[in-house]
RNA sequence: GGGCGAAUAGCUCAGUUGGUUAGAGCGCCUGCCUUACACGCAGGAUGUCGGGGGUUCGAGUCCCUCUUCGCCCACCA
């Protein structure tokens, strides 16, 4: 079979499940269900990540509480301990997963810590620096002062704050009452100021380039550079310039051979650091960064050096495991090198090989990889792979720096003993392999890779469009040169009432595992699935768990009393298949409720889509996406609800109410109704499967004839039968508008529900002979008796038209207001005349005709003859029952 | 600062390439515990489709503009 797969996006080894979770494993539940019955070969690959930061933070704060840190434990211990954590509490979320339905090969769940994942990683890594696309960098990066590692630039994420802008005199050497001022938001890292720079433009400042200015507080000269950095709309136009604490200064200062001191150190304490001689003064050493923040401050305002301090709007990075706010820090990291693999995964986009839906991410995706910038892997942590790269310290490079598949202990070339390289790698490079390394790379001959290689469809949020996703495609064309899905789905988020992010943190969450326990994992997939639009992000109220998820409990116990009542009169007994029956014996019910359904079916897969591109696999461009279909499909709140009213609007509400009769009675007619019945029964269940397992299976288990070895899960999709538009179908249509005319008649005059009536029907002459045979039926709806003649009763009377002219009367005595009926049809004829004259005029329009389709305008005249005969109506109505 | 998106019923959202009288769920109103279902049934109300301008025979849909909100990116010293 043709394989459909979906690698699951691992989540964190100490995860526990919560709403984001269920939303994002329901719906990739719902498409590899759909999937596995549309016949692929589907798989759904499981896992988790060993989620680096993360799990080593969590450790560290429950060595906290025994008052450690993982320094003294040192770091095989703290490995040792994180892995029996892991052991012990990990993978709790898996087993959650089930209880939410979630039908993935478990036997395959992968780790990104295994052994057989590791190895990948390892190959990945060695691979990539040979080509030379990984290399060792020195400069400026993020650092997390809490968690004690450098970042990527991803991983330092953006807040907007207010802080305060600094106005700073230096005043220039030789000049007395002459000073430069420079602008900062953090003046801590003066310190380390090595210059301050100019604009090579500026006129202001074009005598000074050259000269030395008098670093306040340190007191010591620094020279005065031009640069094209500095902005001479800025604040002053003069920036100071601070290479080993700020990433454009360090590149000022690579530019003019500057000096780079470090006086904060990886604490963010301030202290001289490296090449720092004498600056950091004794009374400001030792400070955690903000403390001397504002004693730095208060030293400027006491020399008169501060000039002045504003308020200022900016965005100031922090760590996104911790929220602490990361500081620059010059330091040696391993980098990859972004833009050869950037290429492919680009041009992926542009031709349709990947599709990113909603349409609007792709906009993003292009932007950020247009836009790439080289990534730093290399963390400081414990917890993770550990880089192979080994390090002779008698070899001259290249050759003291050995990068290797193996585990190695002595030098290849000096046979001294070398060193390994100390940082792990950050936890998104193995978790970028995910598609290739479940499925066994770097084994090349591995079966699963050449069958399920390339994956389907990524499910996922687009908060890791960049972490993640956009990774696993580059290096999918890297290591397999081919895209590692076609297909990549991004979801919204789950949100509160206030459209705020559900987190631990705020308390706003909902558990899904409570829903499940309250309402049943079906209630909560249907609500999520049901009630989310493409992207869209899903607002649920945590303060009302019973509100939130009515839509899918009441479906469900919905659904399962129509399963109820219908295997009840169905009963034990086999039912003959559809295609078996003699058609002349199907009503005109039967007929109805097979169209539907096959509009249901239909309905179904047009919010779906292909399950992949329609091109041929073997066409010379792969598996292209084509135009006309490219952003369609994955509607899945739109195919939920053509299935939900399908079964509860039509099936339930129509077709089991028309039918009851039928079922009581034994006979030829009974088992053709049974028939029926169990097929669109059977047929709505498989389309709901997808959504709502658990009912379905239950049910379609115990219809009629199904064998013990039978599953739901495993049964085929439906496909709509070759005739559906039978002229008894429409028929039934007709039957439908009788029922509703008079209900509404019942309903707009207070007929008490409970009271029987006569309806007279008054049939146009085409369908004469259809009411007479369906007064029964029409009779059972209505709760009435129902006669069928061309005369209709003399006196006061309440009227409707149906389609083709039908009139449905009913006697009014004892039943209906007149006066309030009368006033009803009065504003019903003025309304009706506003739409005529509306029409009318179009249709008078000389350009509408000349220039709309033929059929729009057909339709239009065709409404229009409608309408004036209903008028016709309304005013004979008016006429006999107002007498007017 | 740059880019993208959203604004449709009280709420959350659908509305395919412009084309009948704009829909759903929840909520609301009226009446029903009608032996499958009150987590239900029947009926009902509610929209200048954010404001303004334009294109078109025709605009919720396309263009311009304004307002509000959200997201992404950025070397806001």
């Amino acid at each position: 079979r043709e394989p459909y797969t979906i690698v699951m996006p691992p989540p964190n080894v100490t995860a526990i499940l919560h709403v984001g979770h269920g939303l994002n494993n329901t719906i990739q539940d719902v498409i590899i269900r759909w999937a596995r019955m549309r016949g692929a070969e589907a798989l759904w690959v499981p896992g988790m990540d060993h989620a680096g930061i993360a799990t080593q933070n969590v450790v560290e704060k429950l060595l906290a509480t025994e008052g450690k840190t993982r320094f003294d434990l040192g770091r095989e211990a703290f490995v040792r301990r994180t892995e029996a954590f892991v052991e012990e509490t990990g993978g709790a979320i898996l087993q959650q997963l089930r209880a939410i339905g979630a039908s993935a090969d478990w036997s395959r769940t992968a780790y990104t810590l295994s052994p057989e994942l590791s190895r990948g990683v390892r190959e990945a890594f060695v691979r990539l620096y040979e080509r030379g696309l990984i290399y060792r960098g020195h400069r400026v990066i993020h650092w997390c002062p809490r968690c004690l590692t450098s970042l990527s630039d991803e991983e330092a994420e953006f807040q907007d704050e207010t802080g305060k802008l600094y106005h700073i005199a230096y005043p220039v050497d030789g000049q007395e009452g002459r000073a430069l001022v420079v602008a900062t938001t953090r003046p801590e890292t003066m310190l380390a100021d090595v210059a301050v720079a100019v604009n090579p433009d500026d006129e202001r400042y074009r005598d000074l380039v050259g000269k030395t200015v008098r670093l306040p507080i340190v007191n010591r000269a620094i020279p005065v550079v031009a640069d094209a950095y500095a902005d001479p709309a800025f604040g002053t136009g003069v920036v100071k310039i601070t290479p080993a604490h700020d990433a454009n200064d360090f590149e000022v200062g690579r530019r003019h051979a500057l000096a780079m001191p470090v006086v904060i150190d990886e604490h963010g304490v301030v202290r001289e650091v490296t090449d720092a001689d004498g600056r950091v003064p004794k009374e400001l050493d030792g400070l955690d960064r903000f403390e001397a923040r504002e004693r730095i401050v208060e030293l400027l305002h006491a020399t008169g050096a501060l000039q002045k301090v504003e308020p200022h709007h900016h965005s100031v990075r922090h760590c996104y495991r911790c929220d602490t706010v990361v500081e620059p820090r010059l330091s040696d990291q391993w980098f990859v090198k972004m833009e050869p693999l950037a290429r492919p995964a680009l041009q992926a986009v542009r031709d349709g090989a990947i599709r990113v839906l909603p349409e609007r991410w792709e906009a993003v995706y292009v932007n950020w990889l247009t836009n790439i910038r080289d990534w730093n892997i290399s963390r400081q942590l414990w917890w993770g792979h550990r880089i192979p790269v080994w390090y002779c310290d008698d070899c001259d490079p290249p050759q003291n720096i050995i990068v290797s598949r193996e585990d190695i202990t002595t030098c290849p070339y000096c046979e001294c003993p070398v060193r390994r390289d100390e940082d792990v790698l950050d936890t998104w490079f193995s978790s970028g392999l995910w598609p290739l390394s479940t499925l066994g790379w770097p084994n090349e001959s591995s079966p699963e890779l050449a069958a399920f290689y390339p994956t389907d469809t990524l499910i996922t949020a687009p908060e890791i469009l960049f972490f993640w996703v956009a990774r696993m495609i580059m290096l999918g064309y890297e290591f397999m040169g081919q895209a590692p899905y076609h297909s990549v789905y991004l979801h919204g988020t789950a949100r509160d009432t206030q459209h705020r992010k559900m987190s631990k943190s705020l308390g706003n969450g909902i558990d899904p595992l409570d829903v499940v326990s309250l309402y049943g994992a079906d209630a909560l997939r249907w609500t999520l699935i049901a009630g989310m639009g493409m992207g869209a992000d899903v607002i649920l109220d945590p303060s009302d768990i019973d509100k939130s998820f009515a839509t899918g409990r009441n479906f469900g116990t919905k659904l399962w009393n129509i399963g109820r009542f219908l295997l009840d009169r169905v009963g034990d007994d086999p039912v003959q298949p559809i295609t078996g029956l003699d058609q002349t014996s199907l009503t005109r019910a039967d007929r109805w409720i097979l169209a539907r359904l096959d509009a249901a079916i239909a309905e179904c897969d047009r919010a779906l889509g292909p399950l992949w591109p329609t091109t041929p696999h073997d066409s010379p461009d792969g598996r292209i996406w084509r135009d006309n279909e490219r952003y369609t499909g994955l509607k899945l709140n739109e195919y939920a609800e053509a299935a939900r009213h399908f079964v509860w609007n039509e099936l339930a509400d129509w077709y089991l109410e028309s039918v009851k009769s039928r079922l009581d009675i034994p006979g030829a007619d009974r088992d053709v109704a049974r028939a029926v019945l169990v097929h669109a029964f059977d047929n709505a269940l498989r389309l709901l499967h997808p959504v709502v397992p658990f009912v379905t299976e239950s049910l379609w288990q115990r219809l009629p004839g199904r064998a013990d070895d039978e599953f739901l899960v495993r049964a085929t999709w439906p496909e709509p039968a070759s005739d559906s538009e039978s002229v008894a179908a429409r028929e039934f249509e007709l039957v439908r508008e009788a029922v509703l005319a008079a209900r509404q008649i019942r309903g707009d005059n207070g007929v008490p529900p409970g009271k029987s009536i006569e309806v007279f029907i008054k049939p146009a002459s085409a369908v004469n002979g259809l009411f007479a045979s369906e007064a029964a039926t029409i009779g059972r709806l209505t709760r009435s008796t129902v006669h069928v003649s061309d005369a209709t009763p003399s006196g006061a009377a309440a009227h409707a038209v149906i389609s083709g002219g039908t009139e449905i009367v009913i006697p009014l005595a004892g039943l209906i207001d007149v006066d309030k009926e009368c006033s009803r049809l009065r504003t019903e004829v003025a309304e009706l005349a506003k739409q005529i004259s509306a029409r009318e005029g179009r249709l008078n329009n000389a350009k509408y005709v000349e220039r709309a389709p033929p059929d729009v305008v057909a339709n239009d005249r065709a409404i229009l003859e409608e309408m004036k005969n209903k008028r016709e109506q309304l005013v004979f109505k008016v006429r006999s029952l107002c007498g007017e």
